[in-house]
DNA sequence: CTGAAAGCGCTTACAG
DNA sequence: CTGAAAGCGCTTACAG
């Protein structure tokens, strides 16, 4: 019992002009005259006109319709950067239809696919692994494509990722220059840039300054706070002990935080702390994570500039693969605001509650 | 350089056979010969054959896309919910594009008719306050639309909403069984019916307890952190204190732990604090918050279910308001596992923290 | 400045 | 089981 819309031919025949010149005066065409466009956009506005986009779209070969794969919409992470994507997009008049992965390949290639049929005139994908012959498929066709966040190890698709590999450098630079020496990390996946990266990064921070490396001290595997808590209730339960953890993203950092209070451990007394991401939580009072910002609202926003460039053809046929800064925020996780004498020296070192009350994280 | 994808009419040249046999083969219709069938889809396959879902929509009406209107896609509370509605709308073949309001009511007016132009099936609104002229336009012409999370004041759409009276009065219940009585409230908008009725819960918790209200102990505005944080340090910092805060998001509830960090106040010691929604990082070591559970994800698949009952036709005219029972789930903010002589009896009570190191949240 | 024709890629409805 | 016709609501391209 919809109230159907009037379609253009309508208001012709009540205007007495052409569907032609009814298109042209609501399109705001200047081959129309003034008197026409203003009769037209009366009676359009009087019958409660609205565009059909489909049709509209089916001639014009363009949907304003761009997808954005991620791996979970509903992973904070993800979600952020959603916004920064939806806010620039419809301030181009685009539309965005989402997708989630769960990171797994075959369903990216089943998502491209079905965006193919339904029409999108682009992609922002922010879960890629290293590999994604489907990706590269698309970038070979000049099919509009930006990735996010993470990258292609060929990088054969335009790209806005910050750069990881600086970022975990700047981390473990600060943990050494704090005075730690037993560093240990907890990374994703290694088929990801994301996680491949921020190891690279760490270990290089680590060879720079002479640092001994520790097998036992690198944990990979999602991004998730069940794989922080798993590995660092490992890693904290051997003999040979790190006195700080480099949680390469803030929801393994809140896995960390779960092993360490299960393990009797105080942050950062007994065990400082870093994540990745400055996701909302990281800056809480309780938490108070020391992170790498990731400015992912930007992030999102400068991938859907360069979409919609080469949507409209301003496809220079060179790739654009931009690297952001990363940025290190110091909070008190890192514990680089204990006195010297506070800081852990060794393995064995757990401080009794009462003693120092004030330093403990809230 | 797209390579371009076949239509019906060139798969129709090559099998010899017209258009119409291609189109009933493809969508597996059983009126063509076994043999027909199978000459087309091999064709099809071989040229890589995708349907133009945009053309299939300007004939059938039915564009097979949803709209989600939310406040904000990038706050977790949405980003949750989205994830239930994207899985379930994919499973029955719906894709979703979604929209952020930020809580404007004319945005939202404006994305509803926005949506209506790109063709959308029907409205899963997250995101509406009590009053929505063109939410009620909406259900009055019939257009499939389902409300989830937030309802109108006049029940005029159908509608999946936790109960929110009942939730809030579990937590006050909770929280006075706990030995409390002096407790204030940092809710969200009164014009919202998830703020009021949060609200109104709390106040008949009371009353039918036969606790004494205060109107300094309580607060309205947004659902934020920065609320959270304002409220509770102009609450805390008065006179008459409160011995416990509901905050009626969790997202509040991390601003009133800020607050109470900056006054230096310990939680649960000297304030107890519960929140709303079970957001994922309640649940953390370090936050460890008493909270009422949402099943924000099943809220959203349900909404979905629903919505595809009205895009199929399955009206039955009357309208379907379901009410989710809220659990409220015990953690350590609200104090209730302190010994009861440990627990805040008066509004100066401020132990100097090496006295229970033992007991300071982790 | 205005319009008639053709068509985007499909499906519905009717014939056979 | 197969097909010719018509049309969804627009816009592109060509005439005048």
């Amino acid at each position: 019992m919809q109230n159907k819309v009037p379609t253009i031919k309508e208001i012709a025949k009540i205007a007495n002009v052409s569907a032609m010149t009814v298109s042209r005066a609501l399109n705001n065409n200047p081959r129309v005259r003034e008197k026409t466009r203003k009769k037209i956009q009366t009676i359009a506005k009087q019958l409660g006109y609205r565009p059909n986009r489909i049709a509209r779209s089916l001639v014009s070969k363009r949907s304003q319709l761009i997808s954005l794969i991620v791996a979970d919409i509903g992973n904070q992470y993800f979600s952020e950067l959603a916004r920064g994507i939806e806010d620039k997009a419809r301030e181009n008049g685009y539309n965005v239809i989402f997708c989630s992965t769960d990171n797994d390949s075959e369903t990216l290639k089943t998502y491209v696919r079905l965006m193919m049929e339904v029409g999108v005139d682009g992609f922002i994908l922010a879960a890629v692994r290293l590999k994604e012959p489907i990706v590269e498929e698309l970038a070979d066709q000049h099919f509009p494509v930006v990735l996010v966040n993470r990258e292609l190890k060929e990088k054969k698709a335009n790209s806005v990722v910050i750069d990881n590999h600086a970022g975990a450098y700047l981390v473990v630079e600060h943990l050494i220059k704090c005075g730690y020496e037993k560093i240990g990390i907890i990374t994703g996946a290694f088929n990801l840039s994301t996680g491949i990266e921020r190891y690279e990064g760490y270990r290089k921070a680590l060879g720079d300054h002479g640092i001994t490396f520790y097998e036992d001290f690198i944990s990979q595997g999602p991004f998730t706070t069940e794989h922080g808590c798993k590995a660092a209730t490992k890693m904290l339960s051997g003999k040979n002990r790190p006195e700080a953890i480099f949680a390469a993203s803030d929801k393994i950092a809140l896995g960390v935080m779960d092993a360490a209070g299960k393990l009797g451990l105080y942050i950062p007394e007994d065990l400082a702390l870093v994540g990745f991401d400055d996701t909302e939580f990281s800056s809480n009072a309780k938490i108070n994570l020391t992170t790498v910002s990731q400015k992912k609202y930007e992030m999102g926003a400068l991938g859907v500039q360069i979409l919609l460039d080469l949507i409209n053809g301003q496809d220079h046929g060179s790739v654009n693969n931009i690297v952001l800064a990363p940025e290190l925020i110091i909070r008190k996780s890192c514990g680089c605001q204990l006195p010297r004498n506070k800081r852990p020296i060794n393995n064995t070192a757990i401080v009794t509650p009462d003693t120092r009350g004030n330093t403990v994280l809230r």
